[in-house]
DNA sequence: TTCGGTGCAAAATCTTTGCATCAAG
DNA sequence: CTTGATGCAAAGATTTTGCACCGAA
């Protein structure tokens, strides 16, 4: 299935590409929206997963309450996300492979190992900045 | 907020304890609905988390289709997910945390890293016996 | 008797999809 | 013209919640 050029779709790609954070769909819907206003939470949607399957944006989903984030930057990096307002952040960590991790899960494992997930949690600077010295109960657990 | 015995919520934990897999809320509400024809997936939701909340069980979020798996077996543990069913499934692999990744995680960032996730993809063996020698694009990308 | 638990249904969230129409190639 | 893309609304899928009633302590 051939892609054909849209107008829409180059304005969801732009937008991403302007964006250092993850946007969700969500977001790119309501920023999009500015420049076509008729523009659909479904076409948002629909080009999201088609860039994402392209190869040309990637689809992150943190297990923090189903909600998928999309990022333009799709070379091999680490996320951070915060705990207490959800940001996603790209990490500056040098990117090396922890290859001996995938060896060793494969021991004594029946299946095939493919990969590996590993995503950081905390709290972001944001939120250390806004609430020092309260208590923080709404953190969620790590 | 002490928690009040419950015969449904004695159940559900019981068949938790039952399995080693990792049972969707969905799959606790069909095996418990036989002892407990009349029992609802709303109630069978508020135990999974009260449970969780209070540490007896375990609350896990892979991005996959945003479903929660949970897990009476809260002693730390690697998992794998599997790309094309979706099994999760514990890994044998011994737990050593990984405290080196989080120290140079915190290289260069402004935020507090307090810990991460970490999981494996792959084929489980089920899947790889099931077809043998076939194409298989419905994989999920890695 | 008191207060947490249950069942039921409705709602909240996030995402996908059917369909008639539009527009790129 | 042909086929992919859009807008809209409806439907899916998963999880939460309000409320009247039930049952453990």
């Amino acid at each position: 299935m051939t892609m054909k050029y849209s107008r829409q779709r180059a304005a969801i790609l732009s937008f991403l590409q302007s964006r250092k954070d993850h946007p969700t769909a969500e977001l790119v819907y309501s920023n999009v929206k500015e420049e076509f206003p008729k523009i659909s939470l479904g076409t948002v949607y629909r080009n999201l997963n088609q860039l994402a399957k392209a190869g040309i944006i990637a689809k992150h989903s943190f297990g923090v309450l189903g909600i998928d984030h999309f990022d333009y930057n799709i070379s091999p990096h680490f996320h951070f996300v915060c705990n207490r307002c959800h940001a996603v952040i790209d990490l500056p960590m040098a990117c090396h492979d922890f290859p001996e991790i995938e060896a060793e899960a494969s021991k004594g494992f029946d299946g095939l190992i493919q990969g590996h997930r590993l995503y950081f949690c905390g709290i972001c600077k944001n939120c250390l900045d806004q609430n020092r010295g309260h208590d923080h109960e709404q953190d969620q657990k790590p």
